[in-house]
DNA sequence: CTTGTTGCAAATTCTTTGCATGACA
DNA sequence: TGTCATGCAAAGAATTTGCAACAAG
């Protein structure tokens, strides 16, 4: 599990807070733990239930927080709301995620990428960037309905 | 300028409701005369402006209408604000955005077509549906401040 | 007549913000 | 002691919905 206050973070966290705080670092572990990706409301409502005692909008807070030192990734469904989970590696990440049970898998591709800057450059267009969503039902849900649905 | 009233209509539209209106005319074209991406209220406002007696409900309805027959695309941009342009060819289509005055591009590759649903299907999943966002720096804005920036 | 649209206002939902309080260096 | 996080309540925004009035086949 991910750890904020962890020794290499003092010179780190660029234009971020300095310290990590108990809620901070509990949203943090609530996140890590549950490992795909999930609403803010969710989030809250899980710590509440597991005995957090933490405020919504410090939940809201502590996530804008970790996708800005891109420590987390979010994107937005369908409706609009905004879904996070914790990122695993350094890299800017892609997600395939099931539209029954929720669940991800992150897509690393280079190809895409470079299809990404090609395609804009050939078009004239500078400082390119992409928002790339997958979603489909995975194998599991196929089967019998899906697990968590 | 399209036109949803036009002559082999009457036995398509499928789901959809059976006859156009005024007011959805209207919507239509103040949407098809924008030629770009534009946000409903804009869209409205400029309705307003331009002396259509139009409610704003009308024009969310109208335009959710319009995505529902493919005849418009929409996305929403990273404040989660829906823009909405007419459709031009009857496929699926990506849009590369300038961030700067707003303009876009079709794109239309089949290739990444092609990506989404093999990454997809490599990885167990079913039914895959895709968002795919390109934004940038268009070559007008590059050079002076933006056109209509 | 009957069905579907319109438009306003009210309601919803997600998210952000103001501000007093509290914690840590 | 000063700075920043917290949490609640209030504010904000985008979008949807209820409903009475209305238009058209």
């Amino acid at each position: 599990m991910a750890d904020i206050l962890a020794e290499g973070d003092r010179p780190t966290t660029p234009t971020l807070h300095r310290y990590a705080t108990r809620q901070r670092q509990a949203v943090l572990d609530a996140l890590s733990e549950h490992g795909e990706f999930i609403t803010v409301q969710d989030l809250h409502h899980a710590m509440r239930t597991a005995g957090h005692q933490v405020g919504l909008s410090t939940v809201y807070r502590a996530l804008n927080a970790l996708v800005d030192v891109h420590a987390a990734d979010t994107f937005r469904d369908a409706a609009g709301v905004q879904h996070y989970r914790t990122r695993t590696t350094a890299e800017h990440q892609h997600y395939l995620v099931c539209r029954s049970c929720g669940s991800s898998v992150p897509i690393t591709s280079q190809r895409i990428e470079r299809w990404a800057d090609d395609t804009a450059r050939e078009l004239g267009f500078a400082d390119v960037a992409h928002v790339i969503e997958l979603s489909g039902i995975c194998a599991d849900c196929q089967d019998g309905p899906g697990p968590n649905d």
